[in-house]
DNA sequence: TTGAAAGCGCTAACAT
DNA sequence: ATGTTAGCGCTTTCAA
């Protein structure tokens, strides 16, 4: 009768309770932290839970405690290694605080609204968003229903919100810093086309930094998204312009990448011989030897734990109003921004 | 008294039936796909929910149900780009399909039984594993729980449980055809140490080819890990030694990465000059120009795909035997294998 | 088609 | 400290 192959139900409190001869409730008990179990009678329910293989039903216990330990896990361009690295730092993090991330992946032009909609179904504890969608929306609706929101990078939207963001001020200010210390006076800028808050930010910091340090920015580059191949499309217009530079600043190290490689593979300047290079986000990638990347350097474990952190305490008072949390930045020096020998033909910019 | 700032509780049911003038059971039948419900009771409802912001509550309905719609997702070396384009099409294809991903990484060593267990607490309805940790004991405890299975080219366990995995053998044979046509009778093996499912079967693969087109296997050099450092540290094995080769193959792009990284910028040997390269996996970094890297590609869409739709079958037959599904590869011919012309020393390797 | 009622597995306030 | 009981919000037989 008892089949083998017909995994039979999964054993419940009740039965857990018949088998150690207490009631439920004591099973229940047994298994919630706070609560006053006799250890004896918790000796008891142990073992036959271990037997029976018994585990609370964390959705009747979400039921019950009207809202679940589940966590909204807004997400998008999983592909920079940044956020790559980013998520699984909020991952395991959120998981080692007893919390599970629901995995909302954003696909570009998706809907967002569909992702809120379904964390609303799920009753989650709160949301962490690096989505780079608009986030209005999402944080209206997370506050209409009561649950904790936490936006990394993002424009802030209300007070109500946990706001985690790096410095993007000491950013730009560093960016700057290390370009004319490599001797650059007129740099450009390389970004994406597309407006988003933090490269936007990123790039008026930048600016102002360079106003205050007495470099011109010739020009402005673009390519269609914050990636390699955006890079690459940013690097292809500069090259095309004639204008007169010896630094650029990349918007971060992602795009940077596809930048660096044009330049180098296809044309004839030199980095940092003929150009210097900074970017931002310091991913694995601006270490490696063919990139060798100065870069400002955003923490994303630090970044994650912020976020955590800053949730959990929205989860357990969330009432109180929410402090903005900026996360330190700083310069890694590499070869891109290296001090060279001048050039025999003394020339910035050599021509094509 | 209703004040804006303190959400008030989430509308059930029983709300929009009191205002649509029904009983809860028309409301649940609303929102339940295959029910009979009189169209204007319909309506009614519908417009009673949009009114007050219902959403049915999934954590109620899958108590009912016996089985949430969340699906776990276990996945570890989310920096390895593969994994995690990988992850991105698994997390979108499983939102697609009305499922929720409960993402659990994995750390480096980390207890894989914590995970099993997080997703038992929440019935799942299934779970993906694309880690790397040995899964044996994950897929025992998922079928003795009658939780629908599928292994991501990992060992197979049993037939209750469906393995996707890459063709193996045809990518080593395609390895080889690629190095041998670019004339190489002479290679090295470049892999991890830790002894790894599906790095295995690669470089068994590409040995037994090797050996049916009379390659000459050197030697073989490992890095700890299959990643950028750990190619680095295979290349710096490989140059400490003095056999002489006309080829490698690195068991997958990350770790080919720093393999060449390491190459190009230590050593005086030119690829593809002194030496041609072949990879696994087609990770976007492998087209990039820095690398540049022919490579046997795996589609993580379509291994993402195969894998969903996989687990929607087992979900609604889970007492067929699984058929192992293998996903296609294919040769992508890139720059590291290009015949070139005859090196003036006419020397393969040439002296550091 | 619709209302009534039982039950999914658990928690917590109450009573003992 | 433990048993009792009333929900948590939803689905689903069963009658009507």
């Amino acid at each position: 009768m008892a089949d083998e192959t017909r995994p039979t139900r999964a054993p419940t409190a009740e039965d857990v309770a018949r088998l150690a001869g207490v009631h439920r409730s004591a099973v229940s008990r047994t298994f919630t932290p706070g609560a006053s179990v006799a250890p004896q009678t918790r000796e008891k329910v142990l073992e036959a839970a271990a037997t029976l293989g018994y585990r609370v039903n964390f959705l009747a216990r979400s039921l019950s405690h009207q809202r679940s330990n589940l966590v909204g896990l807004v997400v998008s361009d999983i592909d920079n290694p940044f956020r790559a690295q980013l998520l699984a730092e909020l991952g395991t993090s959120l998981v080692a605080s007893g919390y599970r991330p629901l995995l909302l992946p954003t696909e570009r032009g998706g809907k967002v609204a569909r992702h809120i909609d379904m964390m609303l179904h799920y009753n989650v504890a709160g949301a962490i968003v690096t989505d780079d969608a608009s986030p209005a929306e999402i944080a209206r609706q997370c506050a209409d229903h009561g649950v904790p929101l936490v936006l990394i990078n993002k424009r802030p939207v209300s007070d109500t919100v946990l706001n985690v963001s790096m410095d993007t001020e000491t950013a730009g200010e560093l960016a700057a810093h290390a370009l004319f210390d490599a001797g650059c006076r007129r740099v450009a800028l390389a970004s994406q086309r597309r407006s988003s808050h933090s490269i936007g930010l990123r790039r008026s910091a930048f600016w102002r930094a360079c106003e205050r340090l007495g470099i011109e920015i010739a020009d402005e580059y673009f390519g269609d998204l914050p990636n390699y191949e955006g890079g690459r499309a940013a690097a292809d217009a500069f090259l095309a312009d004639t204008i007169d530079v010896d630094g650029v600043y990349c918007a971060n190290d992602y795009l940077a990448l596809g930048f660096i490689d044009t330049i180098r593979h296809l044309s004839a300047l030199s980095i940092p011989g003929d150009l210097k290079l900074v970017a931002c986000d310091d991913i694995p990638e601006a270490g490696w030897l063919a990139y060798d990347l100065t870069t400002v350097r955003q923490d994303p474990v630090r970044t994650a734990d912020a976020a955590v952190n800053g949730l959990l305490a929205r989860i357990s008072e969330p009432d109180t109003t929410a402090l903005p949390v900026v996360v330190d930045v700083h310069l890694v020096k590499r070869g891109s921004t290296a001090l060279t020998p001048p050039k025999p033909r003394g020339q910035a910019r050599p021509p094509l």
